[in-house]
Formats: structure tokens, C-alpha cells, sequence
DNA sequence: CCCATTTAGTTGCTACTTGCAATAATCGGT
DNA sequence: ACCGATTATTGCAAGTAGCAACTAAATGGG
């Protein structure tokens, strides 16, 4: 870690390793975490993670087919299938027979699911407010931004590679060396 | 969201607010990718995104109890018991007893277990190069560092609440609004 | 020194989540 | 009107996780 530098270039290249190591064992601590979070104060309520990602692209992207839900979520067209059984089982999505097309259903959240996202959704933004409001407010502002770049471009190098094919054991057509 | 300023005090609370909304859904996505990120890497050889935490956890902390590993992945010990038969079946992990204590094991990972580690994480590393290598190096630095802190405090509200008791579904313990 | 209690890890069982394959209904072009 | 493609659902199987019950070992009080 701590060589002694013999050009600039070779110590920005140590530099960025460095720096790229410390980032993915930060970043897979936060998502480990965050997964745990977001399971524990999801709970609390009547429906699972998934349940609530589910919600989150509805109440956010408006009424949608199963198939752009499932895109969205990165996850199989059955597997969305059942989360939106459970959904609308439990009255916080509703089916309808989509208008153009007799095959696809439409997909929207009720009242009663913008309401119980707006409760959930709620406690987590006060969580990150209170994380937040101890940074620096130049920080706070590339935070987010940075964070988002680095989320679009996993999603790209991700999406490029399963493109149709559905699931994500499709592990050749990904880009995994 | 864009309501005008009363007094600056106002503004900067919105601002918070603000900040907060949108800190919150950019990290839900990133977490949500990269769990699909990880999955998709990891798949391709043969350990599950669990068990490579596993092995990360050995390999960056050293030989521990399975008690202390189910602590650090915040899993119960049963799970925790079955991810090491898994990473032992493979040759991954070794249990040797421990000289304290005969009912406890003292895990380690294996050199193969270190080198599918290392295989692994420097793809994962390679990732993050590249995106961080677009970045501004003054930004680069405080990304990881923000990161760790939100990371940080996500665990400290979290673990604070299950502290002994295993898993998640102790709903009522956590810090649950 | 012995027994009750606690602790470390394992196993049985169950529930949930997810993906793949097969299926039914429908669309669209020829 | 027919045939291939597309939309969603269902059957099935595998993986993952937690709780409870259990075994073995340590610890503490009498």
C-alpha cells in the first residue's frame, strides 16, 4: 500500500487502485448494510423489500405493464408476476386490462399503496436528512451525484448484458471475465 | 420541490429535504444494483454473493469463530453454519478447533479460498477504476469517505437494534417508526 | 467435586424468493 | 385466416434464511 512513488503518473495510478480498493470494500459494506435496513424497516410494515421496489417504480414512473415493471426491477417476468399477486392481494396495486393491448394487464398502485410508500419512504429520507445535515453542504451536493453515476454505470455494464434474456444467471452473456 | 425561499433558514431546510429525497432514491437504486452487479460477477464462479462475503470477511479480517462471522454478516449462526459447510465442501474454508474453547471452531480461509477471493475482488476493484477514473480526484476522495460514513451510521441505527438477538425479524427491537 | 446454567455450534423444519420451462391468450403481418 | 412473436401466468425446483430443538462443552455456585 504504502510504496514510495517514483514518477506522478505512477503515483496517480497507485493512487486510483487505492482508491478504487477503499470504494468497492466501502460500497459492498453500504450495500450489505442497506439491504439489512431496508429489510428491517420494511418489515415493519405488511410487505417484503421487493414488495416495496415494486411500489417505489409505480408510485414514481406511473402505471406501467408487467413487463416494463419487471425491466425496471431487473427482475424475471414471473418473479414480478407474484410480487404484484401479493401486491394487489393486499389492495395496494391494482390490475387493469391494459387499453391497447388485450395480452398485457396495466399496472398502477392505489391510494392505499401511494399512501403506505409515502409512510415508508417517508422514515428513510429522514434517515439520510439526519446523515446528511452533518456533511458539508458542497460535499452533500456531489454525494448524490457521484452516487448516481455510479449506480448508472453498474446498471449499464449490467443491462447491456442480459438485455432480453430475462434472469441474471445468464452469466455468459454478462460482462464477467 | 421548487417552492420559493422565505428566509434562508427555510432554504436550507427544503435544501436538506431536498437533498435527502434525492440521496435516498439514487441509493436504493445503487444498492439494488449492485446486489445484481455481485450476483452477476460472482455467479460465474462457483460460490454464492453470501459465501463470497464470507470469504471476504476471513480474508480481510482473519481466522475467526462462526459467531463472530454471523455477527459481521449480520446473519443468524444456523446460516451462518451452512455457508461454511458450503465454502468446506469446496476448499474454500477450513474449520480447525479452537485452542480456547472445544465447542467453539476456529474458521480460516483456505489459500485456494484466498485466491478465488482475490480473483474476484480484483475484477470488482477494475469496475470501480474505471468509473472512479473519470472523476475529479478531489471528488474521488471524499466519495469513499462519505460513503464509509453513510455505511457507518446505517450499521450503528441498525446493529444497535437486533445488538444479540440474530436476525432481522426482530422488528419491534430495531429503531422502527 | 458435582450439578445447574449458559454458551457454541449443528440439524430439522418451514417459509419465502426466484428463475426456467411450459402454457394460454392475443397481436400483427402476410 | 393463419403463423410466428409477444404478454402474462402457472408448475416446478433450487437456493436462502430464520426459529426452535438439540448436543457438547464451559462456567459458576454449593
Amino acid at each position: 500500500m504504502q510504496r514510495k512513488l517514483k514518477t506522478a503518473d505512477a503515483s496517480e495510478s497507485e493512487r486510483l487502485q487505492a482508491d478504487a480498493e477503499a470504494l468497492n470494500a466501502v460500497l459492498a459494506d453500504l450495500v450489505r448494510v442497506y439491504q439489512f435496513r431496508d429489510r428491517d424497516r420494511i418489515c415493519c410494515f405488511d410487505i417484503s423489500v421487493t414488495q416495496c421496489y415494486a411500489l417505489e417504480a409505480l408510485a414514481e414512473h406511473g402505471p406501467m405493464r408487467s413487463q416494463a415493471l419487471a425491466a425496471q426491477m431487473l427482475l424475471d417476468k414471473s418473479t414480478t408476476t407474484r410480487v404484484i399477486d401479493a401486491l394487489e392481494r393486499k389492495g395496494y396495486v391494482e390490475r387493469r386490462p391494459d387499453d391497447q393491448d388485450a395480452r398485457a394487464v396495466s399496472l398502477r398502485i392505489t391510494r392505499s399503496g401511494r399512501s403506505l410508500y409515502d409512510t415508508i419512504n417517508r422514515g428513510l429520507v429522514a434517515q439520510q436528512a439526519e446523515m446528511l445535515a452533518e456533511l458539508d453542504p458542497a460535499v452533500r451536493a456531489s454525494v448524490t451525484d457521484v452516487i448516481r453515476r455510479l449506480a448508472k454505470a453498474a446498471e449499464a455494464r449490467f443491462v447491456s448484458g442480459i438485455s432480453v434474456g430475462s434472469g441474471a444467471s445468464a452469466c455468459s452473456t454478462s460482462g464477467c471475465s
